[in-house]
DNA sequence: ATCGTCGGTTACATCATCATAACCATTGAA
DNA sequence: TTCAATGGTTATGATGATGTAACCGACGAT
């Protein structure tokens, strides 16, 4: 039986463990991008009912139409959101989480959730470890 | 008491909710970089003994030395990993997950657990759809 | 005398991401 | 006739992330 630990497979070898590169990666790449995680936050307010265009980049200041759009596209891409496109004039399309979108959200919860709860901290960490590189270059 | 997603506070308004961007997206963007998760991973074996450089260097195969060292750099800037330096010849360099780094592990997994289950499903839907804007262009 | 080990740093090129802004088609309203 | 609303696309730059390669210093082994 093998090893495995965040989702990849490890081999174990005489000099030591080897982890296997492997694809899961590429989906917190994805939702670890600058928009992502808020445009799913934004259609998890309302996972019974789709949710327009207009009214999702409402909802997130400062994302442009552009950034929306890709960000939605790539979510559909990746099977979590889907699109409903109504030819009317003006058109009008709306987007809601997909069965599978839905089912990342407990386990999405309980990461962001650590990360509410530890991000005072972090930040704290950061702030210091700035502050003693900054001195640090010029007292070695 | 207001309404909050994934870390984030919602406001409600007549327009509809609209959500506060706040900082927990530059955790998830730390860690949906290219090698964040596979360090983590790695140190994550070992979570009661530190682990050499050149260990970590050799359980992730492709990964260069700038990087390894940047995103260890990363990791402990965010107080997730602690490095222990010995002035010896040849110099000798540790690094472990510290508690709060230990911390992550459970709802991390929680997270790439879903991703693991999920992946197939999400790989065969961005096939279709590349697929399918592939011969749309044409057809449309 | 030269090489290899270890854990880096630096310089440079390349590539992806993101921001900004202009443009598009359609229709109804001012 | 000009304008706004809707949901986009396209062009252009800037910034950031990543890859590649060379170099470093101390020492032990060859």
């Amino acid at each position: 039986m093998q090893r495995e630990i965040n989702g990849r497979p490890v081999i174990e070898t005489a000099r030591g463990p080897v982890l296997t590169p492997c694809a899961p990666g590429s989906v917190l790449a994805r939702l670890g991008d600058k928009w992502t995680i808020l445009v799913v936050s934004m259609l998890a307010l309302s996972p019974d009912t789709p949710m327009r265009f207009g009214a999702i980049r409402r909802g997130i200041p400062d994302i442009s139409q552009r950034m929306l759009t890709l960000t939605l596209r790539s979510l559909e891409r990746d099977g979590l959101v889907a699109r409903h496109y109504y030819p009317e004039v003006p058109p009008r399309v709306e987007y809601e989480l997909t069965a599978r979108g839905r089912s990342m959200l407990d386990p999405l919860a309980a990461f962001t959730g650590w990360i509410r709860d530890t991000w005072q901290d972090i930040e704290a960490s950061r702030k210091e470890f700035d502050d003693v590189e900054r001195s640090g270059t010029s007292a070695n």
